[in-house]
DNA sequence: AATTAACTTATAATGATTCTAAAGTAGAAG
DNA sequence: CTTCTACTTTAGAATCATTATAAGTTAATT
């Protein structure tokens, strides 16, 4: 239900407005994951709601939702940057050729072993990617 | 010796002018891996040499590095683009607040898990960032 | 309804990267 | 050594993502 929104949006200190609300829809009304860029994520706003919504308030709120920790910025080579509503540590399947960006499960994978950190550090974040390509590619002949 | 500049020129399908004889020797006359932005490598060249460089000659030199697998592209958030001259795979020790960024020594890492693959598919890189941050952070009271 | 701080918006500014086109140079050929 | 030409360097413009600005609009409180 839609006070679930409100929540999200009251948590992170800002109101309920309109343009909020709709990119709380987009951004949190399903089950799966979702991997989006900022530009992306205004044209399916204006899509569903057939109006303009300002860049600015885009970014400023899902920068919001960043700070406040119901979406995370991913590293990935490219131009643009892409945030994830799957704000827990997890990793990612990359296809460059279709952009598609898949969760990894914890259980599918395991860093067995991390190196030793330098004095007085310890770790904050792990980030791992795996990139894959058709088979087809670089075949032996 | 800087034949071996130029050899990597020469494969790269550049010739060696004076420009790229000076990135030459900035990125790989070195025994440590050299982590760098496009600006950052542009004024060391002007330090070194006293004398004012083309950015574009540094962006289509470097990136010519790149094509032919001289120097490789590193995926980290933030505005600029960070390049490696260690172009194996490896990976990466990541200090956010000093910048500092550290290869890590394949014996010292172990991914002993990967998931399976969607159809058709080949694993291309795997790319680990291990962001650290100083011990004092978020202490337990 | 009146008040006000928060908000949205169009637009400008910024900063990294890429493009352009004119002037300079490396290397081949004579 | 000189000429020729394709490749290169360069300054500046263009592009594109992102951030800042400031003027009008609205949510929330009284
Ligand atoms: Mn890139
Ligand atoms: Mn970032
Ligand atoms: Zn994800
Ligand atoms: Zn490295």
């Amino acid at each position: 239900m839609k006070n679930h929104f409100i929540d999200r949006l009251r948590t992170s200190g800002l109101r309920p407005t309109k343009q909020r609300v709709e990119i709380c829809k987009i951004l949190f009304d399903r089950k799966e994951t979702f991997h989006f860029t900022i530009d992306r994520l205004k044209k399916i706003i204006e899509k569903n709601t057939k109006s303009k919504i300002s860049l600015a308030t885009v970014y400023n709120t899902v920068h919001a939702f960043k700070n406040n920790g119901y979406v995370k910025e991913i590293s990935l080579h490219g131009n643009k940057t892409f945030f994830d509503t799957n704000s827990e540590n997890h990793h990612h399947l990359y296809d460059q050729e279709t952009g598609d960006l898949l969760d990894i499960r914890n259980e599918d994978i395991l860093l067995s072993k991390v190196p030793p950190l330098p004095k007085g550090k310890k770790i904050k974040k792990i980030e791992i990617t795996i990139s894959i390509e058709n088979n087809s590619h670089n075949q032996k002949k």
